[in-house]
DNA sequence: CTGTTAGCGCTTTCAT
DNA sequence: ATGAAAGCGCTAACAG
C-alpha cells in the first residue's frame, strides 16, 4: 500500500542507502542523484515510516511526563511549558495522569522499564529511592518538576522559604494568629509529595523566629481540593479564637478558605487575610494575595535539563527558581 | 547490555519463538516450558523491548490528541476523560497544544502523514475538507470532540440548542434586553472552532422565537479569554440602554462579564445576570449559572469511538450528548 | 507443542 | 558518491 524506501530506490534506480542519504540531509550525494530521488518520492508520496526509523535509531523521540495531572491547574501550566519546549525540538509528549497511589507506582515501574520514551518527567511526585535505582538501571535520563530524590536532577522551588514568605508577609501586617492548611502530613508516604511539607516548615520557622505562638490546633491538613480545606477553614474560624490570617499550602486550597468565609460571613480581608501558593490563572480573579512561582518556565527549564542529558552530559544538579509575593485584595494590615 | 530476546532464548535452551509465545501468553505453550522460560526471564532481568514489538506489529498503541490543550480548563477536563480511558486499555497519549494557528496546520498535516500513532483526536478545532481526506488517505482513524467535520466521527453537543437553552432561562426570568459575548466570528477561517458560533445562533433563535430583539449592538466577540471578555461587558454596561442580561459563551468568558459587572459596581444577579457556558470547575466556586455539558464523559466517549475503528470498525456516525442548564446564583428574575 | 525462518522499514557500516 | 549488506528486536507463518 504505502510507499517504502525500497520502491523509492527501485524506481529511482538508486541503491536504497543513497534514499536514506538524502532523506537525512547527508552531503555525500550528488545533486543530481538528490534531485531525482527527491522527484520521486514527490511522485509516489512516499514519507518515511517513523516507527522503522525510531526503531533502527534506537530511540523513540518522545519524552513521557508523569503528573498528578490535571487535577491541579498549577501542574496544566508546568506542562503547556513542557509541551512548548519538546515540541519546538521536535519531541512529542506523552502524559501520565496519576490520581490514585497504585497508578502512581505502577506507571513509575512502567516508565522505568519500558523504551517507548527517551526520558522522563516526573511533576510533583518524588520517586523513592528504589525507584531512582531502576532509572539509573535503565539508563533511563529523569528530571524532576517541583520536587526532590536522592541523585536525580531537578527544577524546584525552595518551598519552606515561600512558606516564610507568605507568613512573614502576614506577620508584617500585624497579624498573630495565623493558621495554615495544607495537604496530609502523611502524603509523603503514599503519593509522596513535599512541597506542601515544606511550606509548612516555611510558616512554622517564621512564626518561631517572630516568636509567635504556633497552636498545633491552627495547622490542618486534607487532601489536596477546594472542598477540603473549606471544611478545614470552617473549622479554624470558628475556633473560640480564630486565625486572623490563614497560609494555604495552595491557591487552590485558599480558595477554599476564601469560600468558608464566605459561608460563615468573614469580610475577606478585614476580618481575614488569605494568602495562597502558586499564582495560577484563577489567582488573580480572585484578588488573591499569593507567593508565585514560574510554572510554565519550570516545566521548560527541565525540559532543557532533559536535553541535556540526553546529548550525553552526565546529570545536572537541581536547580531552583525563585518565588516572589504577589500581595492583591485578601491581605491587609489587620485592622 | 539489555537482555534480548535471542538471549532469553540461548539461556532457557529453547527457540526464540517460544519465548514470544510466553511473552503474548499464548497457550501453545507447555506449562513446563512457560515455567523455565519465565524464571530465565527473571534471572536475565529481561523486559521486552517495546520498540521493536510495535516496530513488528505495525501498530504504536499511542493515540494522539491535538487540542487548545491548555489554555481551557474545559479541554483540560475533556483531556482527562480521554487519559483515563485510554491508560486502561494499556494505550499512551501524546499530546499536542495548540495555540496558534500555524501550529494547527503543521500538527493536522504532521498528524496526518506520521505513523506514530494509531489513531487521531481532535478537540475543537475542525479539519477541513482537504485535511479530513488526508486522514482518509493516510487511514489515519480520526475522531473528533467538540466539533464537526463531514465524514468524520465525533462527539459533541448541540450547540444551538445550548445556546437557546441559556437564553430561554433569561427570557422566562422576564430579561428582555439580553446580550451575547463570544469568540471572534471570523474564528472558523483560522483556527476554525465552531462552538461558540453555534452558540450564537441558538441565542438568536431563541430571541426571534420570542419577539424580542437582537441589536447587533448585543453581540459581541472577542478572543477567547477572561480578559476580553471583560472589556466587551464593560462596553456593553456602559450602552446608553445597556443589557439587563449576559449570555457568554464560555464560563471562563461569563468570569470576565462578572469582573466588569464588578468593575461597574453593578450588582449580580440583581441589575445584571450572567450565564456562562461548559460548567467547568470553577463554575461551582463563583455560582455561575450555565450550561453543563459532560466534558470528562465525552473524551471517554470519544476513545471508546476510536476503539471501535481501530477494531476494523467503520466509522460511527457523529454522537451527541446531552446539555443540561444548571442555574446558580447569578441569574435571577428581572427585578 | 516447539524450533526455524522470514520479514517489518530504516540506518549504517563497508566496500567500491 | 553510491550500492550492497548487516542488523535493530520482535512477531508470525511454517514446518515438524
Amino acid at each position: 500500500m504505502a510507499a517504502t524506501i525500497r520502491d523509492v530506490a527501485k524506481v529511482a534506480g538508486v541503491g536504497l542507502g543513497t534514499v536514506s542519504r538524502v532523506l537525512n540531509q547527508s552531503p555525500l550525494v550528488s545533486a543530481a542523484t538528490r534531485q531525482r530521488v527527491l522527484s520521486v518520492i514527490a511522485e509516489l508520496r512516499y514519507n518515511p515510516s517513523q516507527l522503522a526509523r525510531t526503531f533502527a535509531l534506537g530511540k523513540t523521540l518522545t519524552v513521557a511526563a508523569l503528573a498528578p495531572f490535571f487535577t491541579r491547574p498549577s501542574v496544566v501550566e508546568r506542562l503547556r511549558g513542557v509541551e512548548a519546549t519538546l515540541a519546538a525540538a521536535g519531541y512529542h509528549l506523552v502524559v501520565f495522569n496519576v490520581e490514585a497511589v497504585a497508578r502512581r507506582d505502577e506507571c513509575l515501574r512502567d516508565a522505568a522499564r519500558s523504551d517507548r520514551a527517551d526520558g522522563l518527567l516526573i511533576i510533583s511526585l518524588a520517586p523513592r529511592p528504589a525507584e531512582v535505582n531502576a532509572f539509573r538501571e535503565a539508563g533511563l535520563p529523569v528530571v524532576l518538576i517541583d520536587t526532590f530524590a536522592e541523585g536525580l536532577p531537578g527544577v524546584s522551588i525552595d518551598d519552606v522559604a515561600g512558606g516564610a514568605l507568605a507568613t512573614n508577609h502576614l506577620i508584617a501586617l500585624g497579624h498573630t494568629r495565623i493558621a495554615f492548611i495544607g495537604d496530609p502530613q502523611e502524603d509523603p508516604l503514599t503519593f509522596n509529595f513535599t512541597s506542601s511539607h515544606d511550606r509548612l516548615l516555611g510558616y512554622q520557622q517564621a512564626l518561631a523566629a517572630a516568636n509567635l505562638p504556633l497552636p498545633s490546633a491552627y495547622q490542618r491538613h486534607g487532601l489536596h481540593g477546594r472542598y477540603e480545606a473549606r471544611v478545614l477553614a470552617r473549622e479554624l474560624l470558628q475556633l473560640p479564637e480564630p486565625p486572623s490570617a490563614i497560609f494555604a499550602a495552595s491557591d487552590t486550597q485558599a480558595m477554599g478558605v476564601l469560600e468558608a468565609a464566605r459561608d460563615l460571613d468573614i469580610p475577606v480581608p478585614q476580618a481575614l487575610a488569605v494568602v495562597g501558593f502558586d499564582d495560577i490563572d484563577i489567582a488573580e480573579y480572585l484578588g488573591l494575595t499569593t507567593v508565585r512561582q514560574p510554572l510554565f518556565e519550570s516545566g521548560a527549564r527541565a525540559v532543557e535539563l532533559l536535553f541535556l542529558m540526553l546529548s550525553g552530559a552526565s546529570a545536572p544538579p537541581a536547580e531552583q527558581v525563585p518565588v516572589e509575593l504577589v500581595v492583591r485584595r485578601t491581605s491587609a494590615p489587620l485592622g
